[in-house]
DNA sequence: TTGGGTTATATTTTAATAAATATAATGAGG
DNA sequence: CCTCATTATATTTATTAAAATATAACCCAA
């Protein structure tokens, strides 16, 4: 067999002791929710079921000390949900941290000779 | 719910244009083949079932352009199994770049301010 | 006051993974 | 030539995870 295009990829999120709490998945999710104000539009777009996006949501409202994300039900349109300050500050600060590792990752492609 | 004490964590892996080939798991398997020149005491070792072990060998073997375990039976001790000198160099770049990520989480652990 | 679309939750069904079990094939050594 | 521990592989069973389905709560607006 011939030598394969070798490449170093890789994943980061952010823990509690209680374990993860936010990946890549979620933080789109949450973008997602702010662009729709929806959390069943946001799964929709991103191929997912309601429960699992309300599942996450959830957690995320549990295992932060804070909510990102306040949903009502009823009323126009049938309910919506809006991502807090909060939420969006950790959006942003979860992008800082994804593209330093998109850098980190690049810097280090190189040194993977197999 | 009070702030819980969030920290930065991840995983990085080696892959070609047909997926994941190499990541903390297959390289602690390769150590312990190395030691145990035994596809079955490495597999106890680390609690997985023999076929598991056996099929991470064998995805390895076939998706690196070249063999990383060489794998005999019968015979003395009903056979055995042993890393490569190219194996043995894969498993050192990777504790390498292991390393360095590493580095990267703890430098960056501080800015994972929510 | 009722229709509509969403949130919220439970339950059931299906699919995917993992574990367990079984069985050849192998070859050095007694 | 038979035993033994391991490699190699197939098959079955059990466990988990995901998907699908169902239903209730909700409240603005018509």
């Amino acid at each position: 067999m011939q030598k394969p295009e070798f490449k170093l990829n890789g994943r980061i999120w952010i823990e509690t002791p209680e374990g993860k709490v936010l990946g890549m998945g979620r933080v789109e999710l949450l973008e997602r929710i702010k662009e729709s104000g929806s959390i069943r539009q946001a799964a929709l777009q991103m191929k997912m079921s309601y429960k699992q996006a309300w599942d996450m949501v959830n957690h995320m409202n549990d295992h932060f000390g804070e909510v990102l994300v306040i949903s009502h039900r009823g009323g126009k349109g049938g309910g919506n949900a809006i991502v807090t300050e909060y939420g969006l500050q950790v959006i942003v600060q979860y992008h800082i941290l994804q593209s330093k590792f998109k850098a980190f990752l690049e810097d280090n492609l190189g040194s993977v000779v197999l």
